[in-house]
RNA sequence: GCGGGCGUGGCGGAAUCCGGCAGACGCACCAGGCUUAGGACCUGGUGGACCGCAGGGUCCAUGGGGGUUCAAAUCCCUCCGCCCGCACCA
């Protein structure tokens, strides 16, 4: 008898000898391709939870089987560390959100020991340290000087609960609420910083250069909403240009009035003195509807007229003017032309002020009589003069050229995209390093004076205002230009900012002199492969994108995108089916079943569950299967005792098959990040070699090779178990050098196949017959089954389908 | 409204890319063994209906309907249901 599985003194016995023998320490090593592979960083909130163990841990898995390959691979981590929850935790408890970050990191590294992951802890950044944070304001100032970064007045989102402005990203849903706290958000005008995003719009549609999921290539181009379209220049009667953007030049001839953004910068301009009081009060409505509740309003097309009108770019008709808050100004040009019989929106504001409603695109069938409906699909073109008779398709294109020609229009492209807003009046973040000086302006810190530390002892409570204003030792200073008395930026940067370009400073963590090593950079660069959750499409996965093309048109890197590959993985749901949350009480903390069963269960089972983009809830009973499963490895490797008779060859031919085409299947279900069939695969090799077993197989002489050819298939799976029985097979320390075994192709070879023999495409009969018959003898074997027979008799045989090596279908009639 | 995805046993899922034995692997359940007993463990069974004492056999079945094909869970069309993203985007 050998002694039991007992994975918890074999664990930590093992993880104690890796620390110890650097066994993860990576240096770079030209003898060996690289391979940078990162899993997105967790935030600090206090302890590790079920669902960090579900991304990290299989994770590591490919990590380790690509280290196995020969790959010199660099799997480093850390913690996103600056941000709300920890402000918000220390108001709460009344700590210091350092403090309580510092304690849930200290914390959670040992809680990301015990996974038993090869992360490379010598490389480890925690983003709320000067030594990290400094960077972010270096950035800041590079991209100030590029004109990356830039200030203006905005009506932002704003989130009362949380007291802070929010990405536009980071508003969510229709009812517009606060991504992290589901406060609904309401609108506020204030000067923000701004990271020009949108200059990169283009390039960040192009999603050719990398591997990508389709979701978040679909997620990122919708959010990016490119519209092709024709800028229309419409003149006021007093002489003013007023650009308009459409997507549908075909209908121009039906334009019969324009709406602008109430706060278009010409309403004022434009009104005439008998609308100026219905306007204004108009305006002053939409101004404040945007700061009341959004879940409150209507979808109504309201506006006024302000009694102007413009002249049409080709008929030259006179058009009135009206202003409507369905016009965005943040949108196209911020005014538009309304077209009401092809647009919902026109026809609804159209005949609620009694507008006219001209049918310039013909809709199929259609009698001549007014619409009921806006036409809004593609046809020919009807009273729109010259164009009569065009498709939409052609009047596009001819009518734009028209507007060219007539110097009123030309084509144009829009995008929904907005610059990122990155200025937060919340106190645990990165200062931004601006001045602003009574004389000079706003003037960046020098980078000599970096970093601008963020003060200890500040009052943190959130009030709406920045609470770094309210520390005069922080805001008052000098202005580096002219030394007068200035005030410093008290805003500090959204933590996107942070995890924008975390992935380069692991390269050369303690690097004072710069962001990162640009050698180390050149030996690690690009990420391979990156992993982490769908839950950031549109936010980090972007901003990092857009992080590396400004630092390459920086010239500090000379990549276009940051990670070739990404993989994302599902979220696990609590027992009940529902997201884990404190609420409702279905968090799963880890360190129970680690506690119990050890930590390579829980990893093993975390693969077994489902496809690792899947996700799904955690069912507690399942673990028992996957910890059966490591009990019955473990009998089955160290099991000395004979068993059943004396083997002949055929068993051992049969042992090396069976392992063989095990390592062909876990290796390829690994390579495409399959982890629950590679499971399922290697319980089915040791359900086999258990049956093997008892027919003498343990004997044979293939035996210790099938022993350690299983050991080796679950070393980056469950690298303790893995260690410990090729430790006992008396194999060289460590299991987690040797390198990937090769499957065998003669190996894998099967000497009898079962050939499926089908009549009408119905399975009749299966025979074994020898691997590698022709088709002829196949047909031979299919016609002489007595079952097949039975179903052809007194029928005709129209045809007979070989496939070789699989099956042969009779077809009769 | 626009865009994307998914529907397979009691459950998680496999086979879907590239059409070829549907239900791998595991959970749960049932029966048996072991045990004073329970648990653990081991062995076997387990989609449905029907026929047979039995060995076994027949039919049905991958959300519904249709199509292509010798052959469809897989490809195409259509409907239904669920999920996700965006949303007054001109």
């Amino acid at each position: 008898m050998t002694d039991q599985y007992d994975p918890k003194t074999i664990e930590a016995r093992w993880q104690a000898r890796w620390e110890a023998d650097g066994l993860y320490r990576i240096r770079e090593d030209p003898s060996r391709p690289k391979f940078y592979f990162v899993t997105m960083y967790p935030y600090p909130s206090g302890d590790l939870h079920i669902g960090h163990w579900y991304a990290m841990t299989p994770s590591d898995a490919k990590a380790r089987y690509v280290r196995m390959r020969g790959y010199n691979v660099l799997f480093p981590i850390g913690f996103d560390a600056f941000g709300l929850p920890a402000e918000n935790a220390a108001i709460q408890h009344g700590t210091h959100p350092y403090k309580w970050t510092m304690a849930n990191i200290e914390r959670m590294r040992g809680q990301l020991r015990s996974m038993g992951a090869m992360f490379d802890w010598s490389r480890e950044i925690v983003t709320c340290r000067p030594d990290y944070y400094t960077w972010n304001q270096w950035f800041f100032l590079k991209f100030y000087e590029a004109g990356l970064a830039y200030r203006a007045m905005a009506a932002v989102d704003w989130c009362p609960h949380d007291n802070t402005t929010l990405a536009r990203e980071q508003v969510v849903g229709a009812e517009r609420v606060c991504e992290r706290c589901g406060t609904p958000v309401i609108k506020k005008d204030l000067e923000q910083w701004f990271f020009r995003i949108t200059r990169y719009a283009e390039e960040l549609l192009d999603f050719t250069k990398m591997d990508w999921p389709e979701r978040v290539q679909t997620l990122q181009r919708n959010w990016i909403g490119r519209s092709e379209g024709t800028e229309v220049v419409y003149t006021s009667e007093q002489g003013d240009p007023i650009t308009v953007f459409t997507t549908r030049p075909d209908t121009l001839f039906g334009a019969t009035f324009l709406v602008l953004a109430p706060e278009h910068p010409l309403v004022e301009k434009l009104t005439s003195p008998e609308h100026c009081a219905e306007v204004a009060a108009y305006v002053h409505r939409a101004r404040r509807q945007s700061e009341i509740e959004r879940l409150a309003e209507d979808r109504e097309k309201t506006g006024v007229f302000i009694g102007a009108y413009a002249r049409h770019p080709l008929t030259n008709g006179r058009i009135p003017i009206y202003i409507g808050d369905y016009v965005l100004l943040t949108y196209g040009t911020g005014a538009i032309h309304a077209v009401p019989a092809h647009d919902s929106r026109d026809f609804v504001f159209a005949h609620r002020y009694r507008l006219p409603v001209p049918v310039v695109i013909a809709p199929p069938d259609w009698d001549g009589k007014p619409l009921r409906d806006a036409y809004i699909g593609e046809g020919i073109m009807v009273n729109s003069g010259p164009f009569d008779g065009l498709s939409s398709d052609e009047g596009r294109r001819r009518v734009t050229e028209a507007l060219v020609r007539a110097g009123r229009g030309r084509p144009a492209v829009t995008y929904r995209l907005r610059d990122w807003l990155i200025s937060r009046q919340r106190y645990w973040g990165t200062p931004i390093p601006i001045i602003y000086c009574s004389r000079c302006g706003a003037v960046p810190v020098p980078y000599d004076d970096l970093p601008v530390l963020l003060p200890e002892d500040a009052e943190f409570l959130p009030t709406g205002e920045s609470p770094l204003r309210r520390d005069a030792r922080f805001r008052r200073t000098t202005c580096p230009r002219c030394g007068g008395a200035a005030e410093r930026e008290t805003d500090t940067m959204d933590t996107f900012v942070d995890s924008s370009w975390y992935q380069y400073r692991y390269l050369s963590p303690h690097d004072t002199a710069r962001p990162f090593d640009p050698a180390q950079g050149r030996s690690w660069l690009p990420v391979d492969q990156y992993t982490g959750g769908i839950e950031h499409a549109v936010l980090h996965l972007m901003y990092t994108r857009f992080f590396t093309k400004a630092m390459r048109d920086l010239g500090l890197v000379s990549l276009d995108e940051p990670m070739l590959r990404l993989f994302n993985q599902g979220i696990i749901l609590g027992p009940d089916g529902h997201r884990m949350s404190k609420s409702r009480g279905n968090v799963v903390n880890p360190d129970d079943y680690v506690g119990a069963m050890g930590t390579d269960v829980v990893r093993i089972y975390l693969m077994f569950v489902g496809p690792w983009d899947g996700g799904g809830p955690w069912n507690p009973k399942g673990i028992e299967g996957v910890n059966r499963f490591l009990h019955r490895v473990w009998q089955l490797v160290l099991d000395a005792r004979p068993s059943g008779p004396a083997a002949g060859p055929e068993v051992g031919a049969e042992v090396r098959r069976v392992t063989h085409q095990t390592l062909k299947r876990v290796t390829e279900d690994l390579e495409g990040f399959r982890f629950n069939t590679a499971v399922a695969a290697l319980m089915e090799c040791t359900n086999a070699l258990s049956k093997l077993r008892e027919a003498g197989a343990a004997r044979s002489a293939d035996w210790p090779a099938a022993m350690r050819l299983l050991i080796l298939m679950l070393a980056p799976l469950t690298p303790h178990l893995a260690e410990e029985l090729w430790q006992r097979l008396g194999q060289p320390y460590s299991v987690h050098q040797q390198p990937w075994p090769e499957w065998d192709p003669r190996a894998v070879r099967e000497e009898t196949i079962t050939l499926v023999l089908q009549v009408n495409g119905r399975v009749r009969d299966r025979v074994m017959v020898p691997a590698g018959l022709d088709a002829a003898h196949l047909r031979d074997v299919a016609l002489a089954s007595d079952k097949v027979r039975k179903f052809i008799d007194g029928k005709s045989v129209e045809d007979v389908i070989v496939v070789p090596g699989k099956l042969v279908n009779v077809v009769v009639r």
